[in-house]
RNA sequence: CGGGGCGUAGCGUAGUGGCUAACGCACGUGCUUUGGGAGCACGAGACCGUGGGUUCGAAUCCCGCCGCCCCGACCA
């Protein structure tokens, strides 16, 4: 492909409102453009990434036994109601009317069109097990869309689906993804980690993410750096030693003034926060207030805060008028006398004796508040976060936390869909069972982004070369001077594009500063320059992107490389 | 949806009540130049996001709306 003629622009100066490395770097090399919040083109570059990154999936795909599929964007509405998502979901999901006034969806995800589908086409356990799997467009009408092309409303999404006899069939088809998983961020050039995660709105009974670390990340990583724990924050289990036993001693009423903060609190009574009981209030979906109890020294987990109490719509923090509607103080907030409303307590803070608690009063709050006594718990649960430095579940070593962003993601459903539309198959003991299914997914734009994000420097994008959109980006330098270069770098990029081998061939009439600084921008795998005084070095200048190592080569080598992908050794 | 920021040429910016809206890069033409974002000359390109208001006069002040970015809420 010539320059002159490859439909794209490099840009100078930074985009003002790109913030993130990749972002910045797709737009000034002319990878992507946006059209609106969380949309963008993808221009000739862009797309052929795109295009090799769907590859490595298809044939690690393939490679399982998954096979290739397309479904709609557009769905109807009613499958959705089946399964109960039209509802429960919220403004996220696009919907229209077609010509008809019939309801329509557009796609946020396709188990429900994969569960209709098993539901035609499998009768027999003999079909079973089955896998497909597609790259197709979702929209997802986020809150907020961020990151460039990190978090966007409209992708592609690889998402596969399996389809077993039973739980054990399941276990063997999600590993399979695991693995498959494991195989393809690691041939993108993704350090990408895989986390336990929270099954979310998807239900089912087990789930993993997969992880590219990033200081910008979304989500916060629980892991043991002996590599054996691995887990979302919002799910990571706790392990803390019990408080020493004492014996519960009398509720005393204490003046503590403008001691609204757990730490205001702690210093003015001379305590450690843990000694004190932190009241945190919620409201549910519908309408129901929360009093979630954890020790001062912890923070509230608001996903096991809703998985404890199994809360619909999920929940959102409670308002100050809410609060005080349900005869509570804001800042002196306690579960006792917390009428009316549901109490959630931390395992560890049922267990802590002796806490300070608030009074619902302002300026006052209690000690020794003891659960059981002073007030009743009406669920216990574990329902703080992970801290660094607490105990790995696993080893006993201490935790890290880290950033990371979601790559992929791989969930065990269960019946839940199959249920719903009624996909069921014949067994060898001549009963229908339900099909139980999985769903695998792996945000291609994503992906791209955070490959750039883990391989860049300060000149420019550094495509590992599984992904790269060309494996080579030829410069030809002084060719007013020496005709033979002109003819020579003809010669090269007609090869490479007769072998199959298509590479990026810099003709335009630039100066030699902006060829380098472009093909540095663009971030080709490898850098093929001639000029008079390459030729005079005795043939082309080979320069690899990402270490910058560079050696003259004689041209029957570069050709070599051209038309068979590797230099001869 | 809450908080903050920003909308001036393709990109980056200046101009914050008063002449024909300025500069750099990019773009076009010509000449020179060709190993690290070249030089000279000429040129094209802007309803200053949008609607209203204040004023003799608005890119500039006021109000509404729209859009984008960041933080939070949210997030398969």
């Amino acid at each position: 492909m010539r320059l002159s003629q490859l439909f794209f622009t490099t840009l100078r100066d930074d985009p003002s409102d790109a913030e993130m490395p990749s972002h910045r770097l797709l737009l000034r090399a002319g990878y992507v453009r946006q059209l609106g919040a969380g949309l963008y083109s993808l221009l000739p570059l862009g797309l052929r990434v795109n295009h090799r990154v769907e590859q490595v999936i298809r044939e690690e795909m393939d490679r399982i036994g998954c096979q290739e599929v397309e479904m709609p964007v557009v769905h109807p509405a009613d499958l959705w109601r089946r399964t109960g998502r039209y509802d429960l979901i919220g403004p996220e999901m696009a919907r229209f009317k077609d010509r008809a006034g019939r309801d329509m969806v557009i796609a946020m995800t396709h188990e429900e069109v994969v569960a209709h589908l098993l539901s035609d086409i499998i009768r027999s356990y003999r079909q079973l097990p089955a896998m497909i799997y597609h790259f197709q467009t979702k929209f997802r009408d986020e809150p907020r869309s961020r990151g460039g092309l990190i978090r966007v409303r409209e992708f592609v999404m690889k998402d596969s689906y399996s389809a077993d006899r039973d739980e054990a069939g399941l276990d063997t088809s999600y590993w399979a993804h695991h693995a498959a998983y494991t195989r393809i961020f690691q041939r993108l050039g993704l350090d990408a980690i895989a986390v336990a995660s929270d099954v979310g709105m998807m239900g089912g009974s087990q789930a993993h993410e997969f992880m590219a670390l990033n200081p910008a990340g979304e989500d916060v990583l629980v892991l043991c750096e002996s590599g054996d724990y691995a887990a979302n924050r919002q799910v990571a289990v706790i392990t803390r030693p019990d408080p020493a036993a004492e014996a519960p001693a009398a509720v005393e009423e204490v003046e503590t003034p403008g001691t609204t903060t757990i730490a205001s609190l702690a210093a003015f009574l001379g305590i450690g926060p843990e000694r004190t009981a932190k009241a945190a209030f919620f409201v549910t979906g519908d309408g129901r207030l929360i009093t979630a109890i954890v020790r001062g020294d912890h923070e509230v987990n608001e996903t096991k805060l809703v998985n404890a109490i199994a809360a619909k719509g999920g929940i959102r923090p409670a308002q100050v008028e809410e609060i005080r509607n349900a005869g509570m103080e804001p800042g002196y907030g306690s579960p006792v006398g917390a009428h009316g409303t549901l109490v959630v307590v931390d395992a560890l803070a049922a267990r802590s004796p002796n806490l300070v608690a608030g009074a619902n009063r302002a300026g006052f709050h209690l000690r020794n508040v003891n659960v059981g006594r002073d007030f009743s718990a009406d669920i216990v649960a574990d329902i703080t976060s992970v801290m660094e430095g607490d105990s790995c579940p696993t080893c006993g070593q201490p935790l890290i936390l880290r950033s990371g962003i979601e790559v992929g993601n791989i969930f065990k459903l269960g019946t839940k869909y199959t249920d719903a539309l009624d996909a069921k198959y014949l067994g060898e003991d001549g009963e229908r069972h339900p099909i139980v299914m999985g769903s695998y997914g792996i945000g291609l734009g994503r992906s791209v982004a955070c490959i750039v994000e883990a391989h860049h420097d300060s000149k420019g994008i550094a495509w590992p070369d599984e992904v790269a959109p060309y494996a080579a980006h030829l410069v030809a330098i002084g060719t007013n001077k020496d005709a033979s270069v002109v003819e020579i770098a003809e010669r090269l990029h007609a090869l490479a594009a007769d072998s199959g081998r298509e590479i990026l061939y810099d003709d335009r009439e630039e100066s030699p500063g902006v060829k380098f600084k472009d093909a540095e921008l663009m971030g080709m795998p490898w850098i093929l320059t001639i000029s008079p005084r390459s030729l005079a070095a005795g043939g082309v200048e080979v320069t690899r992107r990402a270490t910058g190592e560079r050696s003259t080569r004689p041209i029957a080598e570069v050709e070599v490389f051209l038309r068979e992908g590797a230099f001869p050794v």
